[in-house]
This record gives C-alpha cells, sequence and structure tokens, in this order.
DNA sequence: TCTGGGGTCCTAGGACCC
DNA sequence: TCTGGGGTCCTAGGACCC
C-alpha cells in the first residue's frame, strides 16, 4: 500500500503555528516580489479569493473581507516542511518527499496493520509536534493514493482526514467521484481532449482501451492509468540529483540600462553556482533569460535565451557569472524595458567524476577559493561574500513587505515568552 | 506602480554514424 | 522499374507537477 501525506493550506498553516491569532482567519500568502497570491487558508478560499490572484488587483478584496496578507517566508516553510517529513520517517523508511507539503509513503511489510488507524496515528503526531494539519490517503497504488488523499480533504468530517482505498468497491465509487481535470497527471491540455472523448470522470478514463491512451496521448498517460485502475505501475523514487538548476526573478521595476541587468544575472549566476556546490554537481550548460513585460502588451517585447556550452564542467560562481554576464550583453537590446531575467545551469554531472577536457580545464585555485567563500557565507550569513560585480548592497530577495519572522531558523527572530 | 519560481518527462524530427 | 538496415544524439516543443 502507498500513502500520500498532504499538508493542508501549507504555507498559510506554518504561519498560524507561529501567529496563533491567525488561527480560523482567512489567510493569504504572497509570490516572490509580493506578486501574487500562492497559499490561502479555506477560510480565505471560501470568501472566493482565487489562487494566483494579482494583490495589487484583489487588496481592497481582501482589506474589506478581512483577509491577512503575508508575504512568503521561505526559511520558515522549509524547515517546517523537514520537520513534518522527518516524522513521517519514524513511520516507514520508505518515503519519497515529493514537494515542501507533501510525501508519499510505500508500506512494505505492513500487512496486518489497520491503515485507517495508523494513518490516523499518523497526523496525529505531525499536528502534535509541528502544529501542521494533514490528510492521509492510503491506497494500494500512487496514483489511487493522491485520490483517496483528495476524498479526506474534502470530507474531514465523515473520514477525520484519512482515507483509505482497499477494496474494489471503493475504488470505483473514488474514482466516479473525482472530476478528470482534478486526477494528478491530467491538466489543462489532457482534460480539454479527454472531454472530447466523453470522459468526465477518473473512471470514464479508465474505460479507454490502453491502445487508444498510448496512441494518442504517451506512455505517461498510460501508466497512470494502469496505477488508476490498482496495477501498481508507478514507483516510489527515491531522492535523485537535480537535472537542471534555475535562478530565475522579476525585477522590481523595469530596467532599460545595461549596468543593472548585468548586476541582477551576475548575482543569478552566482546563486546557481552555490546551488550546485550544494548538490556536489558541476554544469555543462548555461542558460541566460532576459524578457521584458509581458502583461505590458503596448510596449515593444523581447523575450530572448541563450544557450553556452562550457569546454570543461564547473560550479565556480567566478566562471559560471562571468559567461552568464557576457552572454547576457550580446543578447541586450538598447531601448527595451525589461522585467525579468534568469540563469539556468543544466548539463550536470558529479564534481568528483567527470570527462577531463585534454586541452582546457577549470582552474585549479577556483575549487579552495569556492570552498572558503561557502564556508565564510553559511557562517556569517546574508551572503557576506560576493563577486565585484554584484552590487554589495542589496540581495537577491525583492519585495516582501509583509514578512513574518524565521521563528524557526534566526535566533534573533525565536519567540521569547515572558 | 503592482501580474512567481522551479522542476520533470516524453516525442518527433533532423543530423549524423557504420 | 527496382536504391538497406540499424543505430545514436540532440533539440524544440509540449505536456505535466508543486
Amino acid at each position: 500500500m502507498f500513502a500520500l501525506v498532504d499538508c493542508n493550506n501549507f504555507y498559510a498553516s506554518c504561519e498560524r503555528v507561529f501567529n496563533p491569532n491567525l488561527e480560523g482567519k482567512p489567510i493569504a500568502i504572497l509570490s516572490n516580489n509580493d506578486g501574487c497570491v500562492i497559499s490561502r487558508s479555506d477560510e480565505a478560499k471560501a470568501i472566493g479569493l482565487p489562487m494566483g490572484a494579482p494583490i495589487f488587483k484583489w487588496d481592497s478584496f481582501c482589506k474589506a473581507n478581512g483577509i491577512e496578507v503575508l508575504s512568503s517566508n521561505y526559511p520558515l516553510y522549509g524547515d517546517m516542511s523537514s520537520r513534518v517529513m522527518s516524522i513521517l520517517e519514524q513511520f516507514t523508511p520508505d518515503v519519497e518527499v515529493y514537494s515542501i507539503d507533501e510525501s508519499f509513503i510505500e508500506f512494505k511489510g505492513f500487512k496486518h496493520y489497520d491503515f485507517n488507524d495508523y494513518g490516523n496515528q499518523i497526523r496525529t503526531r505531525i499536528k502534535k509536534w509541528t502544529g501542521i494539519p494533514t490528510c492521509v490517503g492510503i491506497a494500494p497504488t500512487k496514483a489511487l493514493s493522491k485520490v483517496a488523499n483528495k476524498i479526506a480533504r474534502k470530507f474531514p468530517k465523515e473520514t477525520n482526514g484519512v482515507y483509505v482505498i482497499d477494496s474494489e468497491e471503493k475504488r470505483i465509487k473514488a474514482l466516479k467521484w473525482i472530476k478528470i481535470e482534478a486526477v494528478w497527471g491530467i491538466g489543462r491540455g489532457l482534460t480539454k481532449r479527454l472531454k472530447l472523448k466523453g470522459c468526465k470522470t477518473a473512471y470514464d478514463f479508465t474505460q479507454l482501451s490502453n491502445t487508444w491512451v498510448k496512441n494518442n496521448f504517451s506512455v505517461i498517460e498510460l501508466r497512470l492509468k494502469r496505477d488508476l485502475e490498482g496495477v501498481p505501475t508507478l514507483q516510489l523514487d527515491e531522492l535523485k540529483d537535480k537535472k537542471a538548476i534555475a535562478t530565475t526573478r522579476s525585477f522590481e521595476y523595469t530596467y532599460s540600462d545595461i549596468d543593472n541587468i548585468k548586476e541582477r544575472i551576475s548575482t543569478f549566476a552566482t546563486s546557481c553556482a552555490e546551488k550546485l556546490r550544494k548538490q556536489g554537481s558541476s554544469c555543462y550548460v548555461i542558460i541566460v533569460m532576459l524578457s521584458s513585460d509581458r502583461h505590458k502588451k503596448d510596449m515593444e517585447q523581447h523575450r530572448v535565451s541563450q544557450k553556452i556550452n562550457l569546454s570543461f564542467p564547473t560550479n565556480s560562481s567566478l566562471v559560471i557569472s562571468d559567461c552568464a554576464v557576457k552572454t547576457v550583453m550580446s543578447i541586450f537590446k538598447q531601448g527595451i524595458k525589461y522585467k525579468r531575467a534568469g540563469v539556468i545551469v543544466t548539463g550536470l554531472v558529479p564534481t568528483d567524476n567527470f570527462q577531463m577536457n585534454l586541452f582546457e580545464n577549470e582552474n585549479p585555485k577556483h575549487k579552495p577559493l569556492m570552498k572558503s567563500i561557502d564556508s565564510l557565507n553559511s557562517k556569517y550569513g546574508d551572503y557576506k561574500i560576493k563577486l565585484g560585480n554584484q552590487d554589495l548592497k542589496r540581495t537577491w530577495k525583492m519585495r516582501q513587505e509583509r514578512l513574518s519572522p524565521r521563528y524557526t531558523t534566526n535566533i534573533n527572530d525565536i519567540i521569547k515568552i515572558k
């Protein structure tokens, strides 16, 4: 059996743990740069605040309805997430952390367990130890555990937050209940095509023939279909190294000058290099992106990205920043108001094991230098060591006007008790 | 004024190899 | 008249997820 453990309204719930005044109140959490709504409490959903709402358009709506609006506090959410996940590992070693707020669990050798009871134990312990409410869906396959989880979430009174699909009858009932667009792996495009075919629910989808699904879609959808039929097809994935790493941001203002853009790109490149070193990877490929404001239809648009292949893999901030800055200078166009930029590194290989180049390799001094930079930054925090082409005063974080304290990760923000 | 950020996988087609 | 057979690698684009 598989379980999907999902935290309810995760970001909003994290805020509530340390600010109980928010309990029972409508809350909305904003994206980076305080742009749009990316997490809502049940109360905020009920009032009608939509997901993705640009906050500048909805500010008065929030005020009128008493919705508490907060900037996103990723240090807090990341830390709370790892606390929740480590509790799960006490219940079984087979845990796949699927996203910041949900994990799959595989139960091997749990034949004589009462899964409903076990699910309740999981929920109770997470709530007690972290304050985060969760829902648990349990079923014979991953895709079905997702469905079971939705049922637990939708019917809290009847299920007490735990739902188990453990019979053919329950499976059919669940699949007939869930709408096709709510199925994990069926997005907008597939929903449209499936509805044309007359599929309204997950059950209808499972009634299609395997060959039709394979020929008209792909093996991904075929695997999903098998999983929904109760045939375990999707496996528990272990934690793998990332195949691409990106740092991309919208700017607070638009920039038409190359200097500001060079600074941003260098900062993003440095951030990518740092993430690479953290993973123990080096990259062969750097992609630099630059674009104008896509919402301003009346302004001249310019969206470009440029890929660079390196002759040796690197995770040196110096090399990646230098290459990214040179590239952005070559794609920059005079007279455009740029709003967004980014650096992506890919073609990743393990730093301690890659094919050397006969003629050209990284300057051997970079490795110890990066090590020193990383250890200084981790000791003193806040990016004390930067490259000379970065703005030494600013961080790459953008507007965060309604930020809560970093209750669990910054010693100065720990709650004091009188 | 103001509209997020970061990932994965698959497929078709083209270029190339012997 | 009649023009093979079996591969690899790369890329762009399209899906999807949170």
